[in-house]
DNA sequence: GAGAAGATCTCCT
DNA sequence: GGAGATCTTCTCA
């Protein structure tokens, strides 16, 4: 049976307007929903980081409003979606009510639906390695800039719904990956058991190699 | 206006 | 394991 898209109902706008790091964890294995015209994209969410604000010298709003890191400050349940080390998008969820900024970043995903068109967003690369990385998996799924700000909490282009079956996951937490602030916190959090995540538990990048 | 750093990925050795 | 690619954004003068 497919996964018809209309069945998944997004996530409220309630779900993202609490603390960042419950919002990180509970958006384990939620899937998340990229509408291309008529295909449908749908990867379940196996890989997140935390990241928040004025008390957090990881994040973009520690400093801060600016431009870029709008979003962060305002309603939950928005994309927030920036350019990185010129070549990179990555994205963000909003969390927390408006003027508290906070943001989860959706590092890798699992592809469940639409993996012709991932791939070819993707030419050349194993199923493995298409969405495992936060600037992996907004080229697979087609997401740049022009999704900035999109409402997650409705049936758009892009929204995170709740997977049609609750599995049974054990959630591990680490460090966040490429920060050099704030690295004493765990908010990084994945699925144990998934293949798609970015990093196996000592932190090592899965490569090519290992899958050859 | 200049300079530096960056929530990364890929290729090469 | 390491470095280059590539460009946006921010900070500071």
């Amino acid at each position: 049976m497919s996964i018809m898209a209309k069945s998944i109902e997004p996530l409220p706008r309630s779900f993202y307007n609490r603390g960042t790091v419950t919002t990180a964890r509970a958006l384990l294995n939620k899937h998340l929903v990229r509408v291309i015209g008529r295909t449908i994209l749908i990867g379940r969410i196996v890989e997140v980081e935390a990241y928040g604000g004025r008390n957090d010298p990881a994040s973009h709003a520690y400093r801060g409003a600016t431009p870029r890191n709008k979003p962060m400050f305002g309603e939950p349940g928005h994309a927030y979606i920036y350019f990185t080390y010129g070549n990179h998008y990555c994205l963000n969820v909003t969390t927390q009510r408006v003027g508290v900024p906070g943001a989860v970043l959706i590092r890798a995903i699992e592809p469940l639906k639409g993996l012709g068109m991932m791939k070819r967003f993707r030419p050349g690369v194993p199923n493995l390695q298409l969405s495992n990385g936060p600037g992996k998996l907004t080229k697979a799924l087609a997401i740049d800039r022009s999704l900035n700000e999109a409402d997650l909490t409705r049936h758009g282009l892009l929204y995170i719904g709740k997977a049609s079956s609750e599995l049974l996951f054990t959630t591990k937490r680490s460090p966040r990956i490429g920060i050099t602030l704030g690295i004493e916190r765990l908010w990084r959090f994945y699925i144990e058991s998934s293949q798609y995540v970015s990093r196996d538990v000592s932190g090592n990048r899965r490569t090519h190699r290992q899958y050859r």
